[in-house]
DNA sequence: TTCCATGCAAACTTTTTGCATTCAT
DNA sequence: ATGAATGCAAAAAGTTTGCATGGAA
C-alpha cells in the first residue's frame, strides 16, 4: 500500500507512465519505463516509478505480470501439469486436469516461433481459506452499517 | 552454472532435497526445504540448498516454478489475455487467441475453492530469434564432426 | 589424488520504504 | 493549508558467488 487513503492527486509522472504503457506493446519492466521517461523528466527516480506502477495496479488501470518478488517454488513432479495458487495462504497444488499439449502447436502457428512449453496457473482462494475469507468480508460489511 | 563439467558426485544433501521433493505435494520454497532439512542436517546452509536445487533442475529431476528472479513486467491492457515469452530475447507479446473464462469454473469445481483468474504463458523462441538460434545450433553441431 | 560439494559470509539483483521537500487541490 | 507525490538514499527480500575446507570416486 502506498497512499494513506484512497484519494489520488494528479501527477505528471504517473500520467506519463500510464500513457507509455497504453502506447507500447512491449510489456516493459520498471527500469525500462524509468529509462525511457527520464529523457523527458530528468528528475524522475526509479523508486517513484515503482510506487506509481503499484498505484496504477491498485487502480486497475494496468496489469502486473509478476516474474519476481516472491520465493520461487520447487516441484518434484517433472511431467507437465497445471497449478492452483491460493492468494490467501500461498498454498500451491497440482490440478488433476489434462495437460493440453496441442496448445503449443496452436501458438506456434500463431507466432511463427518455436514453443517449448506452457504454464497455466489459476489464482484464487483454496477450499480451506474460503470460509475464513467470507467471514472477514461479513465483518467488514457489518462495519459499514 | 554450478559445476565445472557435467560429472556430479553423490551428496547426502542433494539426495535428501530430491527425496523431500518427491515426498511432498507442497511445492516448497528453498527456505522451507532448508528449514525442514536442517533439523536432520544441522550444518546445512541455505546457499547450498539453492545450489543443489539448481543442479537438480539442470539434471531435469525437479521443476522450478519461477515466482522470482527476473524483473516484473507491466501491461497496459487490463482485459484478460495470454502471453508468449521468448526465452532467447526476453520479448513478451500478447497472443491473439480467445480468453477461456470457462476454465475458471472447471477449476473451481475441481478444487472447491474460488478462482479469481488464471494466467497462461507460452515459452519458446520468437520468430525473430529462431533463425539465429538454429544457426548457433548448426555451429555447435559442426564442431562435433 | 582429484575436483565436486559444502559452509560461511559477502555480493548481487530487484523492489520497497523513510524522510524531508515539493506540489496539486 | 493539507496531505499526496517526489527524489534520494538506505533497507529489505531473494538468490548467487568466492573462498577455504571437507569428502566422494
Amino acid at each position: 500500500m502506498t497512499t494513506t487513503n484512497g484519494r489520488y492527486r494528479h501527477s505528471k509522472q504517473r500520467a506519463r507512465i500510464l500513457d507509455l504503457l497504453h502506447h507500447t506493446k512491449s510489456h516493459p519492466t520498471a527500469i525500462m519505463i524509468f529509462e525511457e521517461l527520464r529523457r523527458e523528466i530528468p528528475s524522475l527516480s526509479l523508486g517513484n516509478v515503482y510506487r506509481n506502477l503499484n498505484i496504477l495496479v491498485e487502480q486497475g488501470l494496468i496489469r502486473e505480470l509478476k516474474m519476481g518478488s516472491t520465493y520461487d517454488r520447487y516441484d518434484g513432479t517433472v511431467s507437465p501439469h497445471y497449478h492452483f495458487i491460493c492468494e490467501r495462504c500461498g498454498e500451491i497444488s497440482d490440478l488433476d486436469m489434462p495437460h493440453n499439449e496441442a496448445l503449443n502447436d496452436k501458438v506456434r502457428a500463431l507466432t511463427n516461433g518455436q514453443v517449448n512449453y506452457h504454464r497455466l496457473e489459476f489464482y484464487g482462494s483454496c477450499a480451506r481459506c474460503l470460509p475464513i475469507q467470507q467471514e472477514h468480508a461479513s465483518h467488514r460489511g457489518a462495519k459499514l452499517i
